[in-house]
RNA sequence: GCGCGAGUAGCUCAGCUGGAUAGAGCGUCGGCCUCCGGAGCCGAAGGUCGUGGGUUCGAAUCCCGCCUCGCGCGCCA
């Protein structure tokens, strides 16, 4: 039993001693301030209420009737307004890098989702493209959040939806077209809709040197499958480069064949939400919350296609036959929209989806700095600038930590100065550090890290405030997975991260590990041990490397 | 106009789902230092948490109004 728990369970049997109702659970939490001690809980100031006393009396009351037994407390003072704040004896937390150590790089992971699978669906992109920034930090975002899940038990899919079918690919397929034209002299400019950037240039060159027989590229749908398939792999090959491997790719394209559209279509129309009006098909959205009616299947005048949003339902619903019962999409909220009609279409159908089906992870927009000044466009891309080009600018790592230091719900600024700087400045670059730091210590000392164990280390010895200091921050490691895990937030691990790394560099800068006398000696190397980890196991849930040498 | 998001130190941002005197990095100012591995370490100044109300023992956090900025509101995807 941590001390922790232990506590828990003393407040809990003299909350029913004096009195509290029965439900009552004891929250702990970590004051912000030290001395305050490690643990702090309002459980009086919850129960001022219920008993109609005031706080400071009721803290008296169940410290008095506090039995603490073998936790390691050494003191505990009731403080403030009512809180009660319990001291740990100097060795008692440092006896959890034993955890830590025997959990190697399991350490920080727990079994709360059972096993259940996940979906969790990320990029997408058009094969229209080359990758933007703001699919770079869907991939960072997606990968994390799958990675945090998989972390908390969870058994995870990671899926790219594949939007091949539609008026977009035919935009695409036109602007190769015109640019062949174009070689071959017959200047017809890119169709309204169309793609302009330098990589359509590339394409026509490619699709002229492949298809000898088509000059003029008469044959539309060769061009579009050239087209789609040469960005699929240009697109497979920058998220390679990012790390970031899919375990599914779903195409729409599939949807329409299987005629699971046409299906969707009249199963909206069986469960009677559909209504005709202007020759179109329309979705009585309005019964399900949404400000106005949507058309799901355009007039024949419009060509009499089903908009976007309909095979996006009957994706989900694949989703959901897949045996998903829970589903996840990392999206830019630019597609916010989307969010309100994927659901109600999903409620429309009346198969028992639930409500909040799928749940979404919306991220706000993504600016890119280089000597203070905006960038905005890249060379192939034209108009946006790519995640390659971030790669091959900053690296693998520093992109991906950079998507991932801030909330999703916040604007993000990509400072390529400072993502490039091999300085303590750079952020991701501290964190690596600090990792190498602590296995440059067992470099230097010819020792075998792996074999560092807890046994007969005299906890005791670890009693100089920094080392206290990052001893709490590497047992709130699970605590903080958990968190995180649960809010998809996978900035907080990222912060913890960079607070860790301070932690780690304040103690070796500090006090040394190698040379000192063998009872000191021994502790510290536990502590760097477990430094090492927490740090490798963060980084390893962000999807960057924690190097052994800088 | 409606919906979503943001507004916290000079700058970039945290703030653990309502807790104690609101934190970190950078920048500024002052003082040390060259140490297992790098200009690093210590200290200081700096805040009406956009704004006005409300909820309660207690609000940056929850509710309502207003202001500013971003994104979205097609028979585009």
């Amino acid at each position: 039993m941590t001390p922790r728990d232990a506590i828990r369970a003393a407040l809990a049997d003299a909350a029913r001693a004096i009195g509290a109702p029965e439900s009552v659970e004891p929250v702990l939490e970590r004051p912000r301030d030290s001395a305050h001690g490690e643990w702090a809980t309002n459980l009086a100031m919850t129960l001022a209420r219920p008993l109609r006393k005031k706080p400071q009396d009721i803290a008296r009351d169940l410290v008095s009737h506090l039995d603490l037994g073998a936790a390691g407390i050494e003191r505990v003072e009731i403080a403030g307004p009512g809180f009660i704040n319990f001291h740990v004896a100097a060795g008692a937390n440092a006896r959890g890098l034993a955890n830590v150590v025997a959990g190697g790089a399991l350490y920080g992971r727990n079994a709360t989702g059972q096993g259940q699978p996940v979906n969790v669906e990320f990029v997408s992109a058009n094969p229209t493209g080359p990758l933007h920034v703001g699919h770079g930090r869907q991939a960072a975002l997606g990968d994390a959040i799958a990675s945090l899940l998989e972390w908390t038990g969870w058994t995870v899919t990671r899926e790219f939806y594949y939007n091949d079918a539609g008026a977009q690919i035919m935009n695409l397929a036109l602007s190769v077209q015109a640019r062949v034209r174009e070689v071959q002299g017959k200047s017809t400019g890119i169709p309204e809709g169309g793609y302009h950037g330098e990589y359509i240039k590339e394409l026509a060159q490619r699709y002229i040197a492949e298809h000898p027989d088509d000059p003029n590229a008469d044959d539309l749908d060769a061009v579009r499958r050239f087209a789609v398939r040469e960005l699929r792999k240009e697109q497979d090959r920058d998220l390679q480069a990012f790390g970031v491997a899919f375990d599914v790719y779903f195409l729409e394209s599939s949807l329409y064949a299987e005629g699971r559209v046409d299906q969707a279509v009249g199963s909206l129309t069986a469960a009677g939400h559909t209504y005709e009006k202007d020759g179109a098909l329309w979705l009585k959205t309005t019964d399900f919350g949404d400000d106005k009616d949507r058309v799901m299947r355009r007039s024949a005048e419009k060509g009499g296609e089903p908009t976007y949003f309909v095979p996006d339902v009957a994706y989900h619903v694949t989703k959901w036959e897949r045996g998903f019962r829970r589903a996840i999409n990392v999206q830019g909220a630019d597609h916010h929209s989307t969010v309100t009609r994927v659901r109600i279409g999903l409620q429309a159908l009346e198969m028992g989806i639930p409500e909040g089906y799928p749940e979404y992870v919306l991220h706000q927009m993504v600016t890119v700095m280089r000597g203070g000044e905006e960038v905005k466009i890249s060379k192939r891309a034209g108009s946006y600038v790519t995640v390659r080009d971030l790669i091959d600018e900053v690296g693998r790592d520093a992109v991906r930590y950079f998507f991932l230091m801030r909330k999703g719900d916040s604007q993000l600024v990509f400072d390529l100065d400072l993502a490039r700087s091999q300085t303590e400045e750079n952020p991701v670059y501290y964190i690596q550090m600090a990792h190498a730091r602590m296995s440059g210590i067992f470099r230097v000392g010819g020792i075998d890290a792996m074999r560092i164990s807890a046994e007969g280390v005299d906890f005791g010895a670890l009693a100089e405030p920094e080392e206290q200091e990052l001893v709490k921050a590497l047992l709130d490691f699970p605590a903080l997975v958990a968190g995180a895990a649960e809010a998809l937030e996978p900035h907080r691990i990222a912060n913890y991260l960079l607070e860790t790394a301070r932690l780690a560099h304040l103690w070796y800068h500090k006090h040394h590990v190698l040379g000192e006398p063998e009872r000191i000696m021994n502790a510290r190397l536990l502590l760097a041990r477990a430094t090492q980890i927490v740090l490798a196991n963060g980084l390893a849930i962000l999807g960057i490397a924690a190097p052994e040498r800088m």
